[in-house]
Formats: structure tokens, C-alpha cells, sequence
DNA sequence: CTGTTAGCGCCTTCAC
DNA sequence: GTGAAGGCGCTAACAG
């Protein structure tokens, strides 16, 4: 491939000077400028990102690191939505993005900032992570711009987006209550992920306010999963029969309750309603269709990006934090309750 | 950032040794190779992999390139699972990706090679390209080790991935021929995608060799769009009451099918019959659930990139060619056709 | 306006 | 075994 040498050689001016007439220096005479360009078009040249990142240690690569690039992650879209947000945004930059899964065993080994340096990443985008994965303390303490999604914590050089999950959760619930439902159980994700955490709050904070029933045994864990689901939900629903409402913090969890309420003969909506979190495509095509919360990942992968650029080119006065609006969908998994 | 250079301080040794001893080369004194070692650890040093690449010329990166990275492709998981495909073979080695997703204006921009060159890339995945589009010539014509998904080119350093689709309809049609249907109709997806084209070329085949009804009015293309689907199946529908059947080329054209046919009030399966193509997560959910191809691009992806790796490695005799074998997969949207 | 010099962090001869 | 020298492709001073 050709070199700045190589135009050096067939223009007769100095690799320096090309360098200039290329990068658009307006020391440069223009006659030589078109000269230089043509010769370049011609050899087809093209810089050589990494020697070029090597002596400006600076990178336009950004490394969206997530936790788990698996065939599993296919049926919540979360992560390609985001990925696209992403992309698209970068798409109108001149950045370009490297897609970093940490759950490869290599990567174990390495630290963040390890990670960072050695693509000399201009910042990152973190998705996905447990509050207590050590990445983010590192991240914490590094001085690499970086974006968070779902994980509230902001350092030097770090700001998140998320959505109005604690908020969104309230609405449902209070939604559930003006449906006649007071015994309203909550079915959480994994519980060291942030999201789990602010939505059970959401959850707890909405039926103390709307002096609904509180009863432990009401809260399950189904870990973001539909077995987990489908194993977490049987008990209640044997034990616990006065509970005529499931709020679950993933459609995908829904899935899995709406499965064994069916193999125990209980009746969706009728005898149980059920919201869940996300609006995953299934969400409208399944029978009953599922009453949710619906996030905007596409979007907020844009924001973050958006956010993140700012930081990296030193923008003044950014908010630390970006809300996205959720959307609470009522479909026919939910109904009133007949007394 | 540590470099060999913090390292060679530290230690006393020169930074041609210290590369030495971090790489393994068996020339340098194990106590030696054990200080430096140690002192790497202590700094937490990483190497430059810009500055490593830069010498050594080969980047252990390859580029996955695909055609249009956006939001629309959500519901059809294809290209998520290919990258999750990619994604986990490559955990297993000391390879990483660069998602590179092309627009036409960006084309206009930079020819491949320069992409390639730009990041030193060992080599590419090319996905979801059209077959007239000029990345692929250029490909073609290039040392750089590439793979292709599902377009059928193979060039000095090019094989590629596909499925066994043109038997896989052909088995379709015959599955519905079984079932006693002689009026099929096929709806095709975009023209010039390389998919389009054999799937078309296994029902040409099939109809012809079954001696089933060959009728012109019985092709029609919905674009591999849902919106696509309904607007070409609504006169099909409507001009040719004839047809009992229809082979969509993508399940999520099968989706407006089915839309539409309800709409007119056409019983599926009792009166039409309708069979989709990838198996997208819907094609399970929704009612009536729809008899499909499965294709497995999860396994495409991990092919694709062990093939790939290979060719960069050098290794000899490989296959030009890899095929993966589809699977029909019958649910609620076919019947056999009462007389 | 243009060229010379120096160096980014690393690796590969080639001496010693 | 180890180090010095040179260079990958590029850019940033500094001269002229």
C-alpha cells in the first residue's frame, strides 16, 4: 500500500510537505496541493491509522466494551439496539468504534485500562457491566472519557445515560392499582446489576406509597432469564394465591411467567396480570400480548455517544447524566380486576 | 501508559532485551526474563499494539464488515448472530474485531483496501453486501484474506459461508406438494442480493421438476421488508385466488403475509399455506406459529472466522467453500389442502 | 512555502 | 546473553 514516501518519491517534494498538503495545512502552496492529491488518488493512498495514531496519541477509535457478546443476548435486543445507536451516530464523525467483549478470557487478564492503552482508545462506552465488575473502579479512576449505560457513576472523565427506570417502575404500579390489583408481586433480574436495583426500588417505594400490601415472599428473582423466571414464579403462584399482579423487571422473564401460569391453568389476564420491562419485539406478537415498559436502547446508544464525543473533544458544562423517557405500553396482559 | 522503554529504566536492561523477554525469545537469561517480567507486571505495562502492528506489519485484527448496521435489521437477528458467532470463536484466540458497517456515501469515500490498509486489517468478514457492489470486485482482487457470507465468490484469498439453501426450498416445495398444494407462489427478497437469487433458482427448480403450475404472476418480491411483503402479496392475493400456498424468502415477509391474509379474511393454514425462511425468534410466537428454514448463522459466524483465520495463517488446503445445512422446521402455518 | 531533524513505541538484524 | 542501530509510517518542531 502506498506511503507518504511513496508520494514523496513520484511528486519530488519532501514526505513532510505531503504530509502538510494532505492534512490540509494551509502553509502549503496550492498548486502543490493539487499535485500532491493527484499523485495521492493515484496511488490510491490512504493513512496509516496506526502510525498516525502512534505519533499523535490520540485515536479516533472508541471501544464499546460489553460484557457479553453472547447467542443468549439474541432475544433482548438491548445490546445490538444500542450497538446500532452507536453506530449510526458515529457514522456523521470521523470516529469509528471497536466492539471489546470482556467475557473473553484474554481480556480477564487484562485491565481497563490495559484495554485502553493499548488501542490507545480516545474513550469508551461501557454496557452491561455488574455495578461490582472492577472494570468500572478502574474506569472510575482513569482519566479516558468514558459513557456509561444503566450504571450510575460519574469520575473524572465518566457520565452515564440511562433511562427513568424508578419512575417508569411507580407508573406501572400505580397503574396495577388503579386496575383494582393490591397484591402485587415484583419479579427482579440479576441483583447486581444496576438496573435491578433501582427498579426493585421503584417497586418497594410505589407500594409503600400506594399502601399496597409489603410482603417479602411477593419478591422473586428470576435473573434475567426465562428459566430463572419460570423457576422463581411457580412458588409464588402456588404459595402465594392472593397475588393477582406481576410486575417483572424483563419481558423476557414474562415470557417465562406467562408460561407457567398457563401450565397451571391460570388465566392471562382474567386471573393475572402481568407488565414487564423492555418491549422486546416478542412482546407485541406473543399471546397475550405483553403490557411494558418500553426503553429506547437505539437512542440511548446515540446519546451516549453523542455525550461521549463531547467529552473526548473537552466540550465545557456537560451534564453528567442523560435521561431517556421510557413509555409505559398497555397491551392485553393486563386487565381490571373483577371483584 | 508504561512502555518497554519505563521497563528498560526500571531494570537496567536495554529495551531490545526487555522486548525479548516479554516475547519469549529464548536468547535472554531467565533470571533476567523474570525481573522484567516482574517489572511489567509492576507498572502495569501492555504493549502499543498501534506501535506493534506498526512494525510487524500483520494486526491481528480483522474487520467485520457489513453493509448497514441499523435499526431496521433488529428483527431479524442474522447479522447479531453472526457477530455473536464471530465474536466467540475469536475469545479463543488472539484475534480481535473491528465492526466496520458501510454506507453508500461512505463508499464514495474510501474504496476497501483503503479500509483494510488503513488498520493493517489480516483480513475481513463481509456480510450482507449486494452482489453488484464494488467492495466485493475490489475484494476479489486483493491479497487480503477475506470471507464471505452467504455470496458465493472466491478469489485468490477469498472463500466464503454459506447455507444450503437452493436444496432447502427445494425441499419446501416439496413439503408443500406433499401437502397436496399445486399453486405456489413465491415472494422474493431483494433482487440483487445473492440470497434472493438461489432461493429463487431452489423454487424455479422444485416447481419445474414437480410439474407444479409455472406461472410468472406467482413470483413477486417483497423486498425483504414487511411493508414490502404486504404491498406485493395484496394482488397476488386478490388476482390469483388460485394460489393455496406462498414461500416467503425471509420470515419477516412472511409476517405481512400473514397480516394481510388476515385482513381478507384468508384462514391460515385452512386456506393458505405459508412457509418463511431463517427461523427469526417471531417466526415461534406468533399465531399462527410459522413452519420455516432455519438457518444457523450463529454456526456461519464461528465457520467464517475459523475459516478465515486459517487462510491468514497460511494453512494449505483449505475448502473454497463452506456449507451449512438448514433445517425445515414445521409448525402451524402449513396443513395438507382439503379438497 | 519547503525541507531537515527528531521521535512516537516497538521489533529485527547484527555485532559484541 | 545482551545492546546498539535502524526503521515501520507518520507528524511536530525548527530552520531556512
Amino acid at each position: 500500500m502506498a506511503t507518504l514516501k511513496d508520494i514523496s518519491n513520484k511528486t519530488g517534494f519532501s514526505v513532510t510537505t505531503v504530509s502538510r498538503a494532505l492534512n490540509g495545512y494551509d502553509d502549503v502552496n496550492e498548486e502543490t496541493r493539487q499535485l500532491i492529491r493527484e499523485a495521492a488518488k493515484q496511488l490510491n493512498y490512504s493513512p496509516n491509522l496506526l502510525a498516525q495514531n502512534l505519533v499523535k496519541k490520540n485515536s479516533k477509535t472508541i471501544g464499546v466494551i460489553v460484557s457479553d457478546l453472547k447467542k443468549e443476548s439474541v432475544k433482548d435486543n438491548f445490546m445490538f439496539e444500542t450497538l446500532c445507536g452507536v453506530s449510526d451516530f458515529l457514522a456523521s464523525s470521523d470516529y469509528e468504534f471497536v466492539l471489546l467483549s470482556t467475557t473473553t478470557v484474554k481480556q480477564k487478564n487484562k485491565t481497563y485500562t490495559q484495554i485502553c492503552s493499548e488501542r490507545q482508545l480516545a474513550g469508551t462506552i461501557i454496557q452491561g457491566l455488574k455495578t461490582d465488575d472492577p472494570y468500572l473502579k478502574e474506569a472510575q479512576n482513569c482519566e479516558i472519557p468514558s459513557v456509561l449505560i444503566d450504571i450510575p457513576i460519574h469520575g473524572k472523565a465518566i457520565k452515564y445515560v440511562t433511562s427513568n427506570q424508578y419512575e417508569s417502575v411507580k407508573t406501572a404500579i400505580r397503574y396495577l392499582k388503579r386496575l383494582n390489583h393490591h397484591h402485587i408481586a415484583y419479579m427482579n433480574g440479576t441483583e447486581n446489576a444496576y438496573v435491578s436495583q433501582i427498579r426493585k426500588q421503584g417497586y418497594l417505594e410505589a407500594v409503600n406509597e400506594l399502601n399496597l400490601e409489603v410482603n417479602p415472599h411477593y419478591i422473586v428473582s428470576g435473573d434475567f432469564t426465562e428459566e430463572g423466571a419460570k423457576k422463581a414464579v411457580l412458588p409464588l403462584l402456588l404459595n402465594t394465591p392472593e397475588v393477582t399482579a406481576i410486575f417483572c423487571a424483563s419481558d423476557v422473564m414474562a415470557l417465562g411467567v406467562i408460561q407457567v401460569a398457563r401450565e397451571l391453568g391460570i388465566k392471562i389476564p382474567e386471573q393475572l396480570s402481568i407488565i414487564g420491562f423492555d418491549n422486546i419485539l416478542l412482546s407485541e406478537y406473543i399471546t397475550p400480548s405483553l403490557t411494558t415498559i418500553a426503553q429506547f436502547p437505539y437512542i440511548m446508544g446515540k446519546e451516549a455517544t453523542r455525550l461521549l464525543i463531547d467529552l473526548i473533544e473537552g466540550k465545557k458544562d456537560l451534564q453528567s447524566c442523560i435521561e431517556i423517557q421510557n413509555e409505559l405500553i398497555i397491551r392485553q396482559s393486563t386487565t381490571i380486576l373483577q371483584k
